[in-house]
DNA sequence: GCAAGGTC
């Protein structure tokens, strides 16, 4: 991933391919920067028992405080002011208070009106919205007990986020000349205490990245937002809320995508084998694993030919006896996933809850991809405590005789800078809700199983094959668990136990039953909020904290709305995708982060500046606006009519969209286009003719939206099928 | 009012 310094950026992202977007994947470590382990340099760094006079660390959140404060001293005074608490270590020669953000809380803002905008300062977020009314206190406080201080600790999570924080407090209320960072990576004892002896002067290069990446989001965001209400309001006359982002817009780009695949898609029949078999008494049904077979004639053929026979031969019968590993503790987007398949939550309730178990002391972080526990933490004794919960008494004094006693947790390959996996931390649940319950729950069993001996599971699977063409092979499988092992404590995995019996290689089993069963190909995937979040973590955008938000967001804007649990674009999230694809095709991309992320990286290694890579934006985007703005009065149009706001005068006879040709929107056009291509392929398979298709696929539960729409308007559109 | 990112 190479940036060449006299290209733009706009070539460096188209020259970006989707190829390049799947390996991310794979790179994932080496790519993303956004949360950083740096390497050792040689430094001067500072113990903090050496500095004399006042002493204000400050931590990214009230929780990190305690700890800090903790690992500090054995009994630090706990003080509140304007009901914020902070902590006063006396030491040799000097005081330390440890003080605490509570994430951001400051922001970037304008009192410029329009675009194009390039002018911004950071402001209490307070001040700019009318949420985060919270933050108000917190610089309160801040401030008062920032002042005269001889010391100022950027001690935030050392991510470029934290850096950026830390900064911001003391750039307001403190003095850069006298601040220096801690670095630690997780809120241990050890770590803190390691990370206050060698204090090292502040992180600039951390620093310089965040802002970069905050100026960056903030100049694309804004602008394209703002670019696109404008269009509308110029050509409608409306207000209306519209937004595109680094992390959205990619996001909706995807799901508008498989949408329309959805919409055009047309089924194509096909027939499987239906054969059932006896051995020892029990009629068993094989599974067809050949080839799909593509037409009604030689489907019977075959079968005719199979019932002749009368046998199949097996080709391969194994038997196994395995283990099954628990899963390990969970990371946010695991639990978001499992709430969603158990519970059918979706990702952002299972985080608002979470959030709110371990505001009240019941689990530990949730906004984490790790899937380790620390191996500092007293497992033993979480159990104590959890097993005065009568729910999971007994489950943990099995647990406790089950592993003698030692407790070593299952790790998973997922892992996070500054937080370990999910944890439940033993403090007794008071009044939780019937679905608070449920999370907490699944918080608690899967943290059991991570500890629990693996489950035995027997497994037996035989392939037959038909003798006359062994490419025909049939498959059945059967189940049986053994030991339960950690299924005990967490079985919503529960596999599925079904009977097989033994089978002999070679050995010829009689057929009982054989049919032909017709089948359609099938469509695409029907997508979810949770199936959107895994592609988020996949391709690499958003994080732990914003991702179910920026969904939700999708939806808050009306480009997506969600039929019975499965999500849809809307006419107005088309055309927003159609739109940004033709005069921003960059914000369309999540190569735009790997760019983002390219920039911060050399901005960290000192080899760019932040003004220079904020410079190259404001200059790609003014050429974007430009191009733009010459077509504003159209785009506004277009995307008026998706609103609703407008009706074209050239309607598609199908819906409200702008007509693109033979009277038909660009959609619903393309579904003639695949409705007249695809009936050569039936007509093959089916032998039907051009009603028969037609009346076919018009019945099929699968086939898109669009296609059964032009089929029901045949007589309107005046299209006749020459043949 | 618009972004994405923290956290209450
Ligand atoms: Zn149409």
């Amino acid at each position: 991933m190479k940036v060449k310094a006299k290209k733009s950026i706009i070539d460096y992202i188209l020259s970006y391919s989707k190829k390049q977007e799947k390996e991310h994947v794979k790179a994932e470590e080496k790519t993303l920067p956004r949360k950083v382990t740096e390497k050792a340099k040689i430094k001067i760094t500072r113990n903090i028992w050496d500095l004399t006079g006042k002493i204000v660390v400050i931590a990214e959140k009230p929780k990190a405080a305690n700890k800090i404060a903790l690992a500090l001293s054995k009994n630090p005074i706990r003080k509140s002011i304007y009901g914020i608490p902070y902590y006063m270590i006396k030491t040799k020669n000097g005081l330390i208070i440890v003080a605490s953000a509570a994430g951001h809380l400051y922001g970037l803002h304008t009192d410029q009106y329009g675009y194009p905008v390039f002018r911004y300062e950071w402001k209490p977020l307070y001040q700019i919205g009318h949420k985060a009314k919270h933050t108000k206190k917190f610089i309160t406080a801040l401030s008062k007990l920032c002042s005269n201080a001889d010391y100022y600790v950027n001690a935030c999570d050392y991510d470029i986020e934290g850096s950026v924080i830390g900064y911001l407090i003391i750039y307001f209320h403190g003095d850069l000349e006298k601040s220096l960072r801690a670095k630690f990576s997780s809120l241990t004892i050890g770590e803190l205490r390691e990370s206050f002896r060698k204090l090292t002067s502040l992180d600039w290069e951390m620093i310089e990245a965040g802002l970069c990446r905050h100026e960056l989001d903030w100049i694309w965001g804004i602008n394209i937002s703002r670019a696109l209400m404008s269009s509308v309001k110029m050509a409608s006359g409306k207000r209306v809320i519209l937004s595109a982002g680094r992390v959205q817009t990619p996001t909706l780009r995807y799901i508008v995508e498989k949408d329309i695949e959805r919409r055009l898609f047309i089924p194509l029949p096909q027939y499987s084998l239906s054969i059932n078999i006896s051995k020892n008494n029990y009629e068993i049904h094989v599974e067809y694993k050949g080839k799909a077979v593509e037409t009604k004639k030689k489907a019977k053929e075959i079968i005719k030919d199979i019932k002749n026979t009368g046998y199949l031969t097996v080709k391969k019968y194994e038997e196994k006896k395995y283990w099954l590993n628990p899963p390990p503790a969970f990371n946010l987007g695991d639990l978001q996933e499992e709430a969603a398949r158990i519970y059918r939550f979706s990702p952002y309730k299972t985080q608002s809850i979470a959030e709110k178990l371990y505001l009240d002391a019941l689990i530990s972080y949730p906004r984490t991809n790790s899937q380790k526990l620390p191996p500092t933490l007293n497992y033993k004794g979480i159990m104590n405590k959890l097993s005065r919960i009568n729910n999971y008494k007994e489950l943990i004094s099995n647990l406790l005789v089950e592993t003698r006693g030692v407790l070593k947790p299952v790790q998973g390959p997922k892992d996070d800078p500054a937080h370990p996996a999910i944890y439940p931390t033993g403090v007794k649940p008071k009044d939780l809700g019937k679905d608070e319950w449920k999370i907490y729950d699944l918080i608690v069993r899967r943290f059991l199983a991570a500890f629990a001996s693996r489950a035995r599971i027997s497994h037996r699977i035989v392939y037959l094959e038909y003798p006359k063409d062994p490419s025909m092979v049939f498959m059945a499988s059967g189940r049986k668990i053994l030991e339960l092992g950690w299924l005990r404590y967490y079985p919503f995995s529960m596999p599925e136990e079904r009977f097989l019996p033994r089978f002999q290689h070679g050995e010829k089993v009689k057929i009982t039953k054989a049919s032909i069963r017709k089948t359609y190909t099938k469509p695409p995937e029907k997508i979810s909020r949770i199936k959107i979040l895994r592609w988020m973590e996949n391709v690499g955008i958003g994080t732990e904290a914003t991702r179910a938000r920026i969904i939700e967001i999708l939806f808050n804007r009306k480009y997506l709305r969600s039929v019975g649990g499965r999500v849809e674009a809307t006419d107005l999230g088309l055309g927003i995708i159609e739109v940004l694809m033709e005069y921003f095709p960059e914000i369309t991309s999540v190569s735009l982060t790997r760019y983002f992320e390219g920039e911060m990286e050399k901005i960290r290694l000192g080899i760019r500046r932040r003004d220079e890579v904020v410079r190259d934006a404001k200059n790609t985007l003014i050429k974007l606006i430009v191009s733009f703005d010459k077509k504003k009065y159209q785009i506004g149009k277009t995307l008026s009519y998706r609103l609703g706001y407008l009706t074209p005068t050239n309607k598609c006879m199908l819906c409200n969209r702008e007509a693109y040709k033979n009277n038909l929107c660009k959609y619903h056009y393309q579904a003639l286009n695949t409705i007249v291509k695809t009936y050569e392929e039936w007509k093959r398979r089916e032998g039907v003719d051009w009603d028969k298709y037609l009346s076919s696929i018009k019945k099929l539960k699968s086939t898109g939206k669009w296609i059964v729409e032009v089929i029901q308007n045949f007589e309107k559109i005046k299209y006749s099928h020459s043949k």
